[in-house]
DNA sequence: CGGCCCTCTGTTAGCGCTATCATAGCCAAG
DNA sequence: CTTGGCTATGATAGCGCTAACAGAGGGCCG
């Protein structure tokens, strides 16, 4: 404390000043600090001491700029507010703890242009991998991604042509296997219930996925229900009622989220409405939010946990061994949980 | 296409080699891939075309280090997983996005070591503000904050000492605030349930409030439940049975937060019990979730999203121009909706 | 037509770190 | 005591960009 102002902070702490503070060079301080090289037991301290009584913070930009070596992963994700992205963040947290690495989050809200700008913005830090949701990306960003050099993981959606790894599960297939299951349940008139999302690629590919496998069985979705915004909750009940007031006939309900599907649950509850023998209902996600409810909802788990950890190790690999072949592909497979809402007819080995 | 190989990407593409393909020096090439400074038309134009053909993605790490700006904002919350911090996110980056500033997400956990971990890593990348859940921190937490010299706006809470700046709601009161109402509406027997979290500050500042308040009354919390991990719905639901199979004359029920309360509400219908007359419910953050459940439950509005605005604006504010003083204080008022579960007597103007 | 002030472009010198190589000091072997 | 081979430390030269200033060219004035 020789100076009068206790609040300096004037000029932010450079590697000089630790180096001076603790009369050693600013590389062998840079040793020390990184835990490279060979620094002997007694100058370890000195510097150590001296940092730590500076309150010196190492700046990462000199120093990645100086070794064009980046911890960051990026990851790019539609949204965080159901759910199911934080969920593969955690998947992605558990495996990049034991590394070195860091996820760095972007948000696109399922804008193509946005994810581009994300991409873009996140690209000039120079990570050291992408974690990426979904397989459809504007021409520019499959550019940049490709251009990168970098390890590139695609999840959620394996049905496409990833640009280099590829981690997730197959949507089509998830609808076929529940469409499939309900129809050997015995359903005949099915009602889906979905967001209003064009740009929801998963969710569209499920709903291509279920109509062409009930077209297998001569079905068709006899009506359906679309929403966006608002309490998924409170629309899954109103989208519910709304869809058997134009169609009473209908035996059964496929959501395409299990948020809404809960609403529509417990709307159908309240009016004592047999469930599963006059109307099923299936939803799609596993939420864990789901094991409260009076009924355990029908569903399929996407594995979003799993999903997440997949991916960080690819991209941990990679880091870790550049000569690792690219183009990984990790297919998961959706399991189907029959709940309490879905008639069971037999156990089938899989689809 | 002069090379054989089309994938190239071996050495990562710099100022120079649009320079050089434009046919103008490296500053006219910044300049004009910055909008900062002067160029004619003709230049720009040719400067771009060249950008994009290559594919340039700037390099930030150098062009922070060159100007010493950094266009990141540090965002340190605990958790992702129970909606309330991913609504504070969506509040600062409804804000971020009309300025150059990019919210960076770090996850604690809940754990002061984790905190003071994250942190470090985050302000080693020298972002321009930090945006930091809760006023409890380690010494060594609060020191990096100090020495940052960079705008620190601690959200959520609002009882205690901030370092910089705060915007949140009281807790205490929040707490207050809801015993008193549930002694005006005459409820005399309460029960809390609650997490398991000795770190979980805000929620321990409720309860403190909550138990002062009714001490004021006479009266105390008569029985509480407490847990941790696992489904918060299914949680509330176990806890409730739980409790009342303990103590039957419960006449209120007090919860930590909307998840578990809802769980509780979904319990006491199947059970048939009566609502708000028999025993009263009341949670804590009015999640948008709660609007789908068969009885509006009574709750108290945390408003994280305006929590989330008004962060960010601060810091903004104080980077567009730095003489804003700092240590500014936001505090927002915590509604509360009486719902269906909590009797009504009358309208009071506020607490 | 010199002088002045524009607009546009280029030159130079770092930003704070790390890679790389050089070197000082030391000990053991010859 | 020399030589070789250590280990511990330092000197130097960038990483890719931008700030700050310098200068070239052109138009317009008196």
């Amino acid at each position: 404390m020789t100076r009068e102002n206790p609040t300096p902070a004037v000029r932010p702490l450079t590697l000089r000043d630790v180096s001076e503070a603790s009369g050693v060079s600013e590389m062998t301080v840079s040793r020390v600090l990184r835990n490279r090289g060979d620094v002997s037991e007694a100058t370890r301290a000195k510097v150590l001491e001296a940092a730590k009584t500076l309150g010196y913070v190492p700046n990462k930009i000199a120093g990645a700029l100086a070794s064009s070596r980046v911890n960051l992963v990026a990851v790019i994700i539609p949204s965080l507010s159901n759910m199911v992205f934080p969920e593969v963040m955690m998947g992605i947290s558990q495996i990049l703890e034991d590394t070195e690495l860091q996820p760095v989050v972007g948000v696109t809200n399922y804008s193509p242009e946005r994810e581009e700008k994300v991409l873009y913005e996140m690209l000039s830090w120079r990570p050291s991998g992408v974690i990426i949701a979904g397989l459809e990306h504007t021409e520019a960003a499959k550019a940049m991604l490709g251009a990168s050099g970098i390890p590139i993981v695609e999840i959620m959606d394996v049905d496409g042509e990833p640009i280099d790894s590829m981690v997730g599960i197959s949507h089509r297939r998830a609808g076929r296997h529940m469409a499939t299951a309900i129809v050997e349940a015995g359903y005949q008139k099915i009602g889906f219930l979905g967001t209003k999302m064009p740009l929801d690629h998963r969710a569209r590919k499920r709903f291509e996925g279920f109509t062409e496998a009930l077209a297998k069985s001569g079905l068709e979705v006899a009506d359906s229900e679309f929403y966006d915004g608002g309490s998924a909750l409170l629309k899954g009940r109103e989208m519910t009622q709304a869809i058997l007031a134009r169609s009473p006939e209908l035996d059964f309900l496929y959501y395409s989220n299990d948020m809404i599907a809960a609403g529509g649950l417990l709307y159908l509850l309240e009016k004592g409405i047999d469930i599963p023998a006059q109307i099923g209902l299936a939803g799609f996600n596993g939420v864990e939010l789901l094991d409260g409810l009076p009924r355990s909802l029908a569903t399929m788990d996407a594995h979003r946990l799993d999903i997440g950890r997949a991916a960080a190790e690819i991209i941990a690999r990679r880091v870790e061994d550049p000569t690792t072949p690219p183009g990984e592909v990790v297919v998961l497979k959706p399991s189907i949980d029959f709940g309490d809402t879905l008639k069971r007819v037999k156990k089938r080995p899989d689809l």
